[in-house]
DNA sequence: GTAAAATATGTCATATAATGGCATATTTGT
DNA sequence: ACAAATATGCCATTATATGACATATTTTAC
């Protein structure tokens, strides 16, 4: 039944920690049935994770056990980068919404992520976020005409946006006319529901606001492109010049 | 300066994991001598690693090395409960929230949040999140009258809902006038950027929708109540019947 | 095309660590 | 007072990890 190959100790402690997490009622006379070892080796083992930092509780004496403290890891997550950085961008995006709900424990978790990058990745999200500015919501009139942008360019947009790329894209205008552009993605800017880029605009050297549900298709072109300073998109944000 | 005393594997490695978590090139032999033991030890906790499922990429030959999988675990995450509760239920908020930025990675951490709970507390935080409803959004004039609600009431009604708690509150109605009630939150609704409870008042004995940002004070009861099938409140959820 | 630099894996003797079986102290509920 | 639980020390035994060496394989630089 169970794989004993793997290497006894590390896949014992393994077995052990997903055990503990469960949160049934355990002493270290059953756990030591279960895994087969004697009570000395999971009192030994159940050091070593205290050691190692996991809060394992126990109560002695009659009706006794050992558990996990409950504030800790039930959720273990390994992100990737990607996933980490969106992330970190949607709690912050969040917190600038000022729609406070569920957002009590969140603020612990984007300092447990900041803390789980390396320095030089930590400035590097800054950058980005600081790229990012919520402002007030849209007006009526605005939702009214709003739909749902393509996810196929919501994607390309997302990946041009983080990794400063120039971005082709057709434009369906308020007039209804399409034209053709090729951008550089430097800001986005979020009046709910509505994303808009802000963007350096090749066609007309100059900058301009794009919404994005209006953006027909995007494709990346591989060449990436400097950021400019907001102060140059400063008619882009004109009221909404709140954010960080 | 390093502590050799732990029990030196796990110890090593725990830091050769971190170590090849920086992404700075290494190869066998350097990680051998940064670590003072064999490449052959160095060679076996490799191989330990991949056998427990980290992705370790290894290249041969001349500027060869060996690295971490890009895609993998740069954040790693140990959630408590509560914060694994709050940002399952703020992504599913986000996403039912039709604004897709940044969300495309975000179904994969959902998915990694879910399957890290025991079926137990997976059923346990679905049924809060069937609890939780994305309306249409506020209209303009409501947004005008919109204040950002105390923390206090926030963070005491965010607790009473997730354990179905009975809350005491004083509400001040559209006339401006205060009143004291007992509710039971039993839905959230949010019509963003303002949050309403669903719930039964006590009161009146009746079915009521409160505006959060109205609410003075929240103090919990300490005693808890029994969910009411949304039918009940069939009224409260008129025009915004959408949602899961 | 060959040599060099890297990973990958096998084998074996040896050093080290993990284990079980005690014994004993301590806590705690009945 | 007793029973049931954790906590820890000690020691002989066993299992595992390690290093040294050997060899195969892959890749790049020259």
């Amino acid at each position: 039944m169970a794989q004993k190959d793997v290497t006894g100790r590390l896949e014992r402690m393994d077995r052990l920690a997903a055990r503990l997490k469960e949160d049934t009622p355990s002493t270290v006379g059953g756990l030591a049935a279960e895994f087969g070892v004697s009570t000395r080796t999971i009192s030994r083992d159940l050091a070593l994770m205290r050691a190692r930092g996991m809060p394992v509780d126990a109560d002695r004496g009659r009706a006794g056990g050992v558990r996990l403290d409950h504030s800790w890891g039930v959720g273990r997550l390994n992100l990737s980068y990607g996933e980490a950085v969106d992330l970190l961008i949607s709690i912050a995006v969040a917190e600038q919404m000022k729609s406070p709900m569920f957002l009590a424990n969140l603020g612990a978790v984007r300092r447990q992520l900041i803390a789980s990058f390396s320095p030089g990745k930590r400035a590097e999200v800054d950058r980005l976020k600081s790229r990012i500015l919520v402002g007030v919501t849209a007006s009526s009139y605005v939702q009214m005409g709003v739909t749902g942008p393509s996810e196929r360019v919501v994607q390309a947009l997302h990946q041009a946006f983080v990794d400063r790329e120039m971005l082709l894209i057709r434009y369906r205008r308020e007039d209804g006319r399409l034209s053709e552009r090729e951008i550089e993605p430097q800001y986005l800017l979020l009046k709910y529901p509505v994303w808009y880029v802000v963007a350096q605009d090749h066609l007309r050297d100059a900058p301009r606001t794009f919404r994005c549900d209006r953006i027909q298709s995007a494709m990346r072109t591989g060449s990436r492109f400097r950021l400019l300073p907001k102060s140059y998109f400063a008619s882009a944000f004109a009221q909404d010049m709140q954010a960080n």
